[in-house]
DNA sequence: TCTTGGTTTGACCAGTTGGTCAAATCAACG
DNA sequence: CGTTGATTTGACCAACTGGTCAAACCAAGA
């Protein structure tokens, strides 16, 4: 039913979000304009509004696409895996992410820096439940010895803090690297971070 | 000369600058208005602008004000002092820096969020340059095998984004959390994180 | 070709925005 | 008290905001 669309539609479905992950992700749903993003689609201000019922339609379509990739990584997370390499490889894969979708993640930052008023509940439902869910796995492992005896919360907290730095503050962390690219250093760092911290 | 402000002037002043960092902390500067901060500071629209100029000028006042206060534990990194030590405080100190000053910290990370259009040359400069200064004395501290041997700028980065993590992403943090205080434990993870990365 | 339904647009609207200004109010000092 | 300069405000403005709508345009099948 859904999958009857024309392919102009597609076309301009798509063009209406690539344009609205651009603006929204720089500027914040409220410092962003229609017409910014009508413009950056190559459409006029009343045909978005035909594709899209309001510009508060836009940015939900964005915030739903978005979360299904953003929890992904974490739920892949295996319980019978090796600890450290299933650690490691989560911060790696997340890391991954704001390297290839630096745009996705600034938008994610955005609504939770705005207190995020569209996905509260999602946090406190969803999300908290996989993060409780994983917290129990890590502690698991910490107490059979395999890995360090560590907060699985914080640990999770420092590894979503330091990938999404990358992309949040890329503007920042380019200007001081200067003309090293970031990503590079960053996976060889976090590397050693976590080995370190979770050996026993 | 500029220190003859009245007891009106210091007052409004000083609740315009209160009420400008409680709004563009929250929304950035494009998704804030005067009248919201007007009204968050008691006075009117036209009082305010008696006041400070123009928006931008709130903003500008707001973003020097902070840029001081946000450079200096780095700058306190004392090279003559225990390597670990001064690592160790300088990232508690950024740490009761998110949560004594959260406000500072979203409205610092929302204008990195917007391309720092307003302080890229100081990031590019002044920062930069400190920054280069305090990896070099990290990087002697890792050659002469005080500390272990590890990337400084990334090892400064994962400081701020750790830290920055808890007043920025404050409200998912206590999603995930629910009604543990997000800051002792995270004080705790910091102390344990950084100390078995460190030790060589 | 004509028709039909999806697509696009110019003109428009009411509400909001940052900012101005002259007039009114207030505080304090002689 | 009266005066003077700082402070406050209501009324206002042009530009912009999200959104509407009827009319025009266009692609494609009959």
């Amino acid at each position: 039913m859904t999958k009857t669309l024309t392919r102009i539609q597609q076309r301009n479905r798509s063009a209406i979000l690539d344009a609205g992950l651009e603006v929204f992700s720089q500027y914040g749903f409220r410092g962003s304009t229609l017409d910014q993003i009508a413009e950056a689609a190559g459409l006029s201000k009343p045909n978005l509004l035909y594709y899209f019922p309001s510009k508060e339609a836009v940015h939900t379509a964005l915030l739903e696409r978005l979360l299904e990739n953003w929890l992904a990584p974490l739920q892949a997370l295996d319980p019978t895996g090796d600890p450290i390499q299933e650690i490691l490889g989560y911060a790696q894969r997340k890391l991954a992410l704001s390297r290839d979708y630096p745009r996705e993640s600034r938008l994610f930052a955005n609504e939770i820096l705005q207190g995020a008023p569209r996905i509260h509940n999602i946090l406190r439902g969803d999300l908290k439940t996989m993060v409780d869910d994983k917290a129990a796995i890590i502690s698991g492992w910490a107490e059979e010895g395999q890995i360090a005896d560590i907060d699985p919360h914080h640990l999770i907290f420092s590894i979503w803090a330091f990938t999404q730095h990358y992309a949040d503050f890329d503007v920042q962390v380019r200007a001081v690297l200067g003309d090293k690219p970031p990503y590079d250093g960053a996976a060889v760092f976090l590397e050693t971070l976590y080995e370190k911290l979770l050996t026993p």
